[in-house]
DNA sequence: GTGAAAGCGCTAACAT
DNA sequence: ATGTTAGCGCTTTCAC
């Protein structure tokens, strides 16, 4: 889909060379006010577009960022994490030109397949990569294949870059929240623990915890997948080992527990407070029952984007990304490998 | 990011021509199978990837669809609509060895330009476009430049393909349902009306109403965009006329509706009966308050993919897209053109 | 059935 | 400052 305009008949019309209208177009030096005037001229009569193909093929860049979403997730599209994500990347890309190519490796294809097809073939310029588990595969081929990456969500490995929350400071302060409200069992639904947010979280329980001096049995400790039904199973669990308030990492989940909870008969917050985890805003309809912490989605994928744009030496991203604190939850930024914080 | 073999790498390493490599690839006829088994032989071993960009400037296709958002779509993302209508779109994709750009008009960019960007170039084989409202100048463009395209949600303009859930026979269904229950002041908290769902729905409304015979005063019809905000807004002014009954267009304004339901110190559904409208799984956490309508949204997506695949002569797309019927809400496919219903 | 050769539309190195 | 030329890696006639 493009028009059949070639520079070929632009220089032509303007009574010039290719070269000269490939510098135009580029903004290359070495081409006189007028002459560079008189071209633009055409190129706004005719509407021409430069074919993205043929410039790719020369240029070896496509200006397009990729973002890979592995596994099936389908339990991660119950909430709006990934919209937020997508909006906070896009933003960055429109800013810069870029464009944005979006792989879900949830079809009937398997991820080796998909990871061939997205990013042999050279259509894109680098990747973000959003969830991913310890050790991912996907990880070690990106890193062996040399694709300029970022990930969101951190990543223990020197070679990785990343843009994440503060998972463990958020949880940390989540629990202290309960434990300040008076609560001496209390609970955590945590996410998989093969995930860095689900185990991160589940330090900052313990850390919590472990400040107010607070016991930490592994009763106390039920492992979740993100989804509202082992949300439920998890609360369960929990109600019959009497705690009096649940930190669950994820609002989904905390609805699940929500529900079993009022099942039993027993009030929110009164009986049994609960704090959830993400930014949900819909979960502020389930106010005052429960509480839960705010993540800057959006912003993580704007940076995410802005880190990858720097690698791709994007001209002037001129600023490093910035190192956003918001709500209750901040942001660590990964800028340059070896430069934890 | 690719290797840089080539074709001809290939050809030289096989004994045969950068042709008949390109034959085998393509899976053309003319070359003798030991011939053939040799080369994929190669192309394996070496993990050859044929350059995307290269191919595309000689067969001027892609294999790349468009997914385009128009407008500031904040107010969608609260929802998981487009996460589920993307999960659809790829599906579709993933299925058929496409891929997917994600184009979100919501930067800095104003549409036009995005349109260009998107568009010209050269880009895409096709596009999907997703929340338009009515005579969208986007959708003029796309015809006018001969763009194939499909649209998810209803547009009255006899050229244009689309894919639909039945709005206005899934609102009247909710209706009926409130009015079955025994309610006769129903009010109603539309969409954006200059949106084809929004208008649809009021439509049902309209409809179910009329079939009940119960008087529709326009005090109880409260235009919303939605947003919880307007939900609530809207809730406000139906209490005050003494509605004992709302149905809401969508989830999220029902969901603002219920705060200040509740917040009137009223219980639902005991005082007010409410009924959403979305395939919003964590509603369900409101239940019993909220009864709410299932749409097939990521059906809807793998659909309009399908339908677009199909205009593009993706080979054997086989089967034409079947008519999907879940739940109260139906799918309505406008298959050809001129072929309604 | 297979190879040779001509581009697709663009950029970039080299002349002028 | 501008034009000329040689490819980028692939598909696709057209010979053989």
């Amino acid at each position: 889909v493009s028009s059949s305009l070639t520079l070929e008949e632009i220089a032509k019309r303007a009574g010039v060379s290719r070269s000269t209208v490939s510098r135009v177009i580029n903004d290359q030096p070495n081409v006189r006010a007028p002459v560079r005037e008189r071209v633009w001229q055409i190129i706004r009569e005719t509407g021409y577009q430069p074919h993205a193909a043929a410039r790719s093929l020369v240029t070896r860049r496509t200006r397009i960022v990729g973002v890979i979403i592995p596994e099936a997730v389908t339990t991660l599209f119950t909430d709006p994490f990934f919209s937020h994500l997508l909006s906070g990347i896009t933003r960055t890309c429109n800013a810069h030109g870029y464009h944005l190519m979006l792989s879900l490796f949830n079809g009937p294809v398997g991820p080796e397949e998909m990871y061939r097809r997205v990013v042999g073939g050279g259509h894109l310029d680098g990747v973000v990569v959003a969830s991913t588990r310890f050790e991912d595969p996907l990880i070690e081929h990106l890193l062996e294949d040399d694709v300029p990456f970022v990930l969101v969500g951190r990543y223990p490995e020197e070679r990785v870059r990343y843009v994440d929350i503060d998972n463990v400071g958020a949880a940390r302060i989540a629990v202290d929240h309960l434990a300040r409200l008076g609560h001496s069992r209390i609970g955590t639904i945590t996410g998989p623990l093969n995930v860095c947010s689900g185990a991160d979280r589940l330090e900052g329980y313990r850390q919590a915890m472990e400040a107010h001096r607070l016991p930490v049995s592994d009763s106390l400790i039920v492992e979740g997948d993100f989804s509202e039904e082992s949300g439920m199973a998890a609360a369960r669990r929990l109600l019959s080992v009497g705690v009096t308030a649940i930190f669950a990492a994820s609002d989904i989940m905390a609805v699940g527990a929500l529900k079993v909870i009022r099942e039993a008969g027993l009030r929110v917050p009164q009986d049994v407070a609960l704090v959830g985890f993400d930014d949900m805003p819909i979960a502020a309809a389930l106010q005052p029952a429960l509480t839960t912490v705010r993540q800057p989605v959006e912003q993580m994928g704007a940076m995410a984007a802005d880190l990858l744009l720097g690698l791709l030496d994007c001209p002037p991203v001129g600023r490093p990304p910035p190192q956003v604190l918001i709500l209750p939850t901040k942001l660590i930024v990964r800028e340059s490998c070896g430069a934890l914080q």
